[in-house]
DNA sequence: CCTACCGATCGGTAGG
DNA sequence: CCTACCGATCGGTAGG
């Protein structure tokens, strides 16, 4: 019975943190208000503070769920047996997985994390530098392996992570194009951007 | 002295636009306050509203001021003699250049557009809208003349506007990369990712 | 989970 | 350009 009450708070504040991701993507954070996610999940205001602390907890909540999956999932990575440059296929592959099955989690992070508050803040900033740190690490060993082209990696890292975080457009535009067709339109443009040319 | 008079204002609404340009990108519309703004501009929040109407005013001159300039290059360079692969390029030095040096405008007419209201909301993404077709409509037209991949050009368009909209985190990080040598980056992988290899 | 309500802050106006 | 102030809305709490 305690184990029943327990689910069905845990899922309750889950639900909350999903339609909070939802509103926080399309009005902004600071123009979400808690009156309108109460509307959305169908209580009053005032219920919503029986399944979380603060409005700035849903925030914390859906940005750390984010950087959490980023961080194991580039942990992964580093230990496979591959070439750097198909690391970097991976990631991308990685980000555009998530852009499509995470998005709404996936944006509010990537745009709206400045209204983090300070303890959360700060941490939220530095697993995001180690994040591009490390996925930087990976463009310079292809480069060493002569698999990348000799870029700048930062620049790199910050050209892939944007250009698949504005997938937003293509999601908002209601799918003219497939998700494979994307994928693979990203891949040529983004690993044929760096990686070295084998043949012509 | 009536010439002294409106120029004195135009100036002094300037001035204002500009100093809300800076503090919407750094804390966003909704989070930054009239007071906020007269403050950093060093007069009381009531004076503010002897240059400007309303709030939203300021958030449509800096949006349509940046999507005016938009439209005219690619006006200009449309008109050019030279391979479409070439107008790409000259469009993506474009981008970057307005973002170097007009960095907070450009910033919040990405990102906080949406909270314009309507008569003003409509008419940005409809130019926004347009200024994405007519850059995909070039890159088309180097596929047909085979010096561009033959990948989907919308998509194209959105990774190029994205990846070069997301400078702001080298801008942040205070210049470790030159202007120029982040520009050359820039065009070696978005270009080089697009374009027909001529030779290995 | 609701009703009732709080102090703070917001964009903006009146009047000088 | 300022003082004084407005109605609306915000995040959140008390008490049941």
């Amino acid at each position: 019975m305690a184990r029943i009450i327990i689910d069905k708070n845990s899922s309750r504040k889950e639900v909350i943190i999903a339609k909070a991701a939802s509103l926080f993507r399309e009005k902004g954070y600071k123009a979400a208000s808690m009156r309108d996610l109460a509307e959305s999940v169908g209580v009053e205001a005032a219920s919503l503070y029986n399944h979380i602390k603060s409005k700035t907890e849903l925030l914390h909540e859906i940005c750390f769920g984010v950087a959490n999956r980023f961080m194991h999932k580039i942990e992964e990575i580093e230990g496979e047996k591959i070439l750097a440059i198909e690391k970097v296929e991976a990631l991308i592959r990685f980000h555009i997985d998530e852009m499509i099955h995470h998005y709404e989690e996936v944006y509010v992070s990537d745009r709206e994390w400045k209204h983090l508050s300070d303890p959360y803040l700060l941490n939220f900033q530095n697993q995001r530098r180690m994040y591009r740190k490390r996925f930087a690490a990976i463009i310079e060993n292809g480069i060493l392996q002569k698999n990348i082209k000799p870029i700048d990696a930062t620049t790199a890292v910050l050209i892939i992570l944007h250009a698949i975080g504005g997938i937003e457009s293509w999601h908002r535009s209601r799918q003219k194009i497939s998700a494979e067709a994307l994928t693979a339109n990203m891949i040529t443009i983004l690993v044929g951007g760096i990686a070295v040319n084998v043949k012509v």
